[in-house]
RNA sequence: GUGAUUGUAGCUCAGUCGGUUAGAGCGCUAGAUUGUGGAUCUAGAGGUCGUGGGUUCGAGCCCCAUCUUUCACCCCA
């Protein structure tokens, strides 16, 4: 007998684990709706070329591409060689959505007749990325989005990081919010001489509290740097102190590079913003932190400004929520000089995180449930009535479906956390008063008219 | 894609140097308790030791392949 199984990477959510998770979504989106987004919702699946080319080249690779099937299978396969380089292309014309902000693109500039520039939305959605799993990656996870596009003020930076903010501090969950700039980066890159490298830069420098100062550098000379670029950069990988000690340096060494120069005044515009409303000061309290981190590079190729990281302080993981400015995402599907800027947040990791740091999750007020016990025969459709009258009241309440044992009827009841067990055979009913046990509890049983009952609980 | 790692009852795991009938706890079913759950006690069901080959008189244990699990790199939420 083969055990069943689900694809790796996949999970499946028990009523508990899903309560926790709810209590996440819901967070999220009370914050998303009290900043004045608006949700929408694309299909699971996109047309591959929508999709391909926009995540470079390794996200390509990480794209599930569905099949084609039937005649068209067939005739793709008769039609490409077996080991031809863009044969995964050619069967496949549809895939997996790989994140959310693309499929937004797409969505933009499908209606933009219809839409009201600018567009503040968010999406609660699962992706799906063919990468190996591992702790904290996941195969299928949930990203939790939200953009405004139409609108190049930076004042919706602001905007978004206030969310995260709220977001983490509602969850209670301590984090560093790290905040960087592709301009920066560029100009850097610009100042060395080495502005084509801008890439390998960054991704050596990602790593810098990872493996060390020596090691950054032999990979900067690996990745074809020249040695007086790599002495240049130096001053940029020792950069430390505060806000205001890590801007004097930079602008200290930016003056030959206009890209440089806008990305300070951005990023000191945030931060200058940002303090002017006592940000730090608010959340301090809660353990959210904010830092210009020169360091954060984010591989998405299509961020052009602002590009920031949400690490948790508790524990060890990977980002918990990231995000950034792209100014010409659209401008790939045909509609020019439309910026935007989003976040996302990986509800799977905030779930995770929560779970190792031992942090409480708030799950709803639950309403008590009700259970009526099942004695079999004539007795049963009086009980059904009950339940009918009990559900119009607004109660949750259910019977059990068989007339099994008592015991196994109340342990069902125990296990359920059900409150209140219903007893109603045809004693109780000859005298039109049911019997009430309250479980966990040293209260007496009651006999009560349901409808006294239903008072009762539900006044 | 690279390098490790894991697999034994529904779940979590023991299983000695390769040796006779593969164990425990939890869970499940039933009873002790005829219309009252949780605690306790008793009994019971439940296994092709991931799969397929091989070595051996003999394999849960050794070898090969394959799938799977977990982790690191890469990349990322």
């Amino acid at each position: 007998m083969a055990k069943p199984s689900i694809p790796k990477g996949t999970r499946d959510f028990s009523p508990g684990e899903l309560k926790k998770r709810n209590y996440i979504f819901n967070t999220i989106k009370e914050v998303y709706e009290r900043f004045g987004y608006q949700q929408i919702e694309t299909p699971s699946m996109e047309l591959l070329s929508t999709l391909m080319g926009k995540y470079g080249e390794e996200g390509d690779r990480l794209i599930f591409k569905i099949l084609k099937r039937g005649e068209k299978l067939n005739s793709a396969l008769s039609l490409s060689g077996d080991l031809e380089k863009n044969s995964e292309t050619k069967l496949s014309e549809e895939a997996l959505r790989y994140d959310l902000t693309v499929p937004f693109a797409r969505y933009v500039v499908m209606h933009q007749n219809e839409i009201t520039f600018p567009f503040k939305r968010y999406q609660i959605q699962p992706v799906w990325r063919a990468d190996r799993p591992q702790k904290g990656r996941y195969r299928e996870f949930y990203q939790c989005d939200a953009d405004v596009i139409g609108s190049n003020s930076l004042l919706n930076e602001i905007e978004l990081i206030q969310m995260i903010a709220e977001v983490f501090g509602n969850l209670r969950v301590p984090v560093c919010i790290k905040l960087n700039n592709r301009k920066l980066l560029e100009g850097i890159a610009e100042v060395i001489g080495e502005r084509d490298k801008m890439i390998d830069i960054t991704i050596a420098i990602d790593k810098l509290d990872k493996i060390g100062l020596d090691q950054v550098n032999a990979e900067l000379l690996e990745r074809g740097l020249s040695a007086s670029a790599i002495a240049a950069l130096q001053p940029f990988l020792h950069l430390k102190g505060n806000f205001a000690e890590k801007m004097n340096v930079l602008k200290a060494s930016m003056q030959q590079s206009e890209i440089g120069k806008k990305g300070i005044e951005e990023i000191e515009f945030i931060f200058n913003q940002l303090d002017s409303l006592d940000f730090s000061k608010m959340h301090a309290s809660a353990g959210i932190e904010l830092e210009l981190d020169l360091s954060l590079a984010r591989g998405l190729n299509y961020y052009t400004g602002a590009i920031l990281e949400v690490k948790a302080k508790e524990v060890e993981f990977g980002s918990i929520c990231g995000g950034g400015r792209y100014d010409d995402l659209t401008g790939i599907f045909g509609l020019k000089n439309v910026s935007g800027v989003g976040i996302s947040f990986g509800v799977d990791r905030i779930y995770d995180v929560m779970e190792q740091s031992g942090k409480s999750f708030e799950t709803a007020k639950e309403k008590p449930r009700v259970m009526i016990v099942n004695f079999g025969g004539e007795e049963m459709t009086m009980c059904q009535k009950y339940t009918h009258q009990l559900r119009n009241a607004g109660i949750r309440a259910e019977y059990y479906p068989d007339a099994s044992k008592l015991k196994k009827q109340l342990d069902y009841a125990d296990k359920n956390e059900i409150k209140y067990v219903i007893f109603a055979g045809s004693e109780e009913i000859a005298n039109g008063r049911v019997k009430v046990k309250t479980m966990n509890s040293d209260q007496a049983e009651q006999h009560l008219s349901i409808e006294e009952f239903i008072h009762q609980i539900h006044p």
